[in-house]
DNA sequence: GTCTATACCTTGATAGAC
DNA sequence: GTCTATCAAGGTATAGAC
């Protein structure tokens, strides 16, 4: 067996224009505040950029909440093309690596957030939203009619119904976990995956 | 069979003093809008009343949101006690009737609205949170675990993990809902009774 | 594309009269 | 307990120089 020296500390540093960085840096901010709590100062202030320089980008504030959520269901579909070739249980796992990574920064996801504000954003950006909860919607219950079809999960009903228990366990889990605690949001992981697994 | 004649509408009026006033309207107001968006404006506007009167009751909006809180507490409390010689079916859906009345008014419920805001609000406001959360559990738990006792409810592993899976079902219904309609809370609710009744 | 400077509004909060 | 009046802070947004 052979032995490694320690020669060095890699350190990975992404480089992105000034648009995406608005974009990546409101995103975080959504799912951390929430859309109303956060502001253009919070942006400026992390970026070392001015209010103004933002605005050149994104008009308005919904503006960049529109491409914020463009730029997820991007991440999204990258994700579904990622795992088109894997089994059901591999892509089930894909996506709850969004939530697995939002409840480790102690973020929410961001159909949670807005869906919350929702009543205080105006329609465009309810309309893009939209798009976004309906494509998570699809490639679940596309991956549990698979997985039902291939028998590695089992359960009753229609399959939407089922994406919509599996989704919503995890949506509210990471906002539960933030008030009981990260473990509470394993459990419900795990749970979900018994329960698939489980012959009835 | 007797006849009825119609003699008059009969209307509800509910008579609040001040102070009572304003912690439902606040309670309305973050489960429509969220903490952060809500005003005292907001509040004012619709009671009749001065800005400066609500600080007299609630020195500051965190003041205001804590007994919002405790009061979702006291109704929490008073269905748990209202319900106590219901059989466990009937606990579950007193439960349900939280989301029912949310979801209805096209309103999310007190905690999912907080989580999301969570990292904007300070301290004693959390604790409080925390408080009603674990009411919540604990009360759910006990409900599934009798009703597993009595054989009118199946399902496997510990009650708690349980309750999660159904608290976080409904938590993050109705904020769905808010996007994909209705409906889709309605579906939620009959796939979690018919999974709770199906003997595995 | 980024800046300075600023307009304009809404917000939570307070002082003090009644 | 409720009011008028006001404040200071912070917010989004814009005009215009560089």
């Amino acid at each position: 067996m052979p032995t490694y020296q320690k020669v060095g500390i890699f350190v990975e540093i992404q480089y992105l224009s000034t648009r995406d960085a608005i974009i990546k840096l409101g995103d975080e901010l959504i799912r951390d505040k929430g859309y109303n709590a956060f502001s253009f100062y919070d942006i400026s202030k992390h970026l070392s950029i001015r209010n103004a320089s933002i605005h050149y980008y994104f008009p308005t504030k919904e503006d960049l909440a529109i491409s914020v959520i463009q730029h997820q269901q991007q991440l999204l579909e990258k994700l579904i093309a990622s795992t088109e070739d894997k089994t059901p249980l591999q892509k089930l796992n894909a996506y709850f690596s969004i939530y697995n990574n939002a409840c480790a920064q102690n973020r929410v996801c961001l159909v949670g957030s807005l869906a919350t504000d929702l009543h205080t954003i105006d329609l465009p950006v309810r309309k893009e939203l939209k798009v976004l909860v309906n494509s998570i919607i699809t490639w679940v219950t596309v991956i549990l009619t698979s997985g039902r079809k291939d028998e590695v999960f089992y359960f009753d009903g229609p399959a939407r119904a089922k994406a919509l228990m599996v989704i919503t366990n995890l949506l509210a889990g990471v906002q539960l976990a933030r008030v009981t605690g990260e473990k509470d949001f394993k459990l419900i992981k795990s749970t979900i995956l018994k329960d698939l697994k489980k012959q009835s």
